[in-house]
DNA sequence: ATAGTCGGTTCCATTTTGGAACCTGTCAAG
DNA sequence: CTTGACAGGTTCCAAAATGGAACCGACTAT
């Protein structure tokens, strides 16, 4: 299976790492959410090659992730911002933060801390149910497959393997 | 900057890429949720090349995301069973999945349809402050560093960045 | 005239990947 | 005893992606 390939399967999973699945971009994605929106500005604080941030700057924009805008004519100079698409990927980088202040750090703990400004308190993100606000668990999420794809998507005998785990 | 260098770094989401932050990774990872554990149903349900997916297995068992079950002796056989630092990644691919579903889906919808079996109700995952349960924003967000990486982290006037944005 | 800035592109050597074939134990059938 | 199948790999090669450095084009500042 190759790159393209991923985006055309019945997969949402699939289709997202189409998009992000790669290490340089979501290294990229971080900065943008910092702020970082110029080409030397990335190149500066990742200390990637010129070659790869063009190539992934430039599939991030067709994906529509982030928007090209210029800041200057003459020469035409534009920034890399993120469109709402791209800020809907929040949630997806705070849970991977999360996991590394969790699973990653040493004695000294996490690099970043987290204050949630609503609240006033050190938080991390926490995944909830959107109907119920429940903490979600692996176990209590029920997967359907989508009609047209009934049988194609879970193993044979899901419900039984999840048991058994 | 290579791989190796990423898990070395003062930043959670570039330690957790050192571990995750591969297509195939995020794949194999997937079929564990669904209950695969055996080398050769990954192979099968993944597509992907032998090579990579015994590599994968490698590195995953080796960060201690899968755990190497023996299920018979003669000739040893083992499965790869999600420990608790893997299921613990739930929360990050469930994130990954919400933004495929709404993103990436064609007019026929999600793939995957998912049951909050706890309330009995369609649901997405939402991420929420862990102490006031409210839905996170990025730019409700504070990001401190901790005090020995205090001026390398965030970029310089970082909270003017984000107000601009 | 010279240097500097910004956002690239080009070139080449090194890595990583895809794809297929091969290997090692073990069991079961003919 | 030979054959075949199965699980879980490893080996080999060609193709693709990456790292690193140099170069380019359109300006601006000195």
């Amino acid at each position: 299976m190759r790159w393209e390939e991923l985006e055309q399967q019945p997969c949402s999973l699939a289709r997202t790492l189409s998009v992000v699945g790669d290490r340089w971009t979501l290294l990229v994605l971080r900065e943008s959410f910092l702020g970082i929106r110029r080409f030397d500005a990335f190149e500066k604080r990742l200390g990637i090659t010129r070659h790869v941030l063009a190539d992934r700057l430039k599939k991030l924009a067709e994906a529509g992730v982030l928007d090209k805008v210029a800041y200057q004519q003459r020469p035409l100079r534009e920034e890399y911002c993120l469109s709402a698409k791209g800020r809907d990927l929040y949630p997806a980088i705070m849970a991977l933060v999360n996991w590394g202040d969790r699973h990653m750090s040493g004695a000294e703990g996490a690099p970043i801390r987290h204050i949630h400004r609503t609240c006033g308190q050190p938080m991390h993100g926490v995944l909830v149910c959107s109907d119920c606000g429940e903490p979600l668990q692996p176990r209590d999420v029920q997967l359907v497959e989508a009609p047209a794809l009934k049988g194609q998507l879970l193993p044979a005998h899901w419900h039984q393997l999840l048991d058994q785990g």
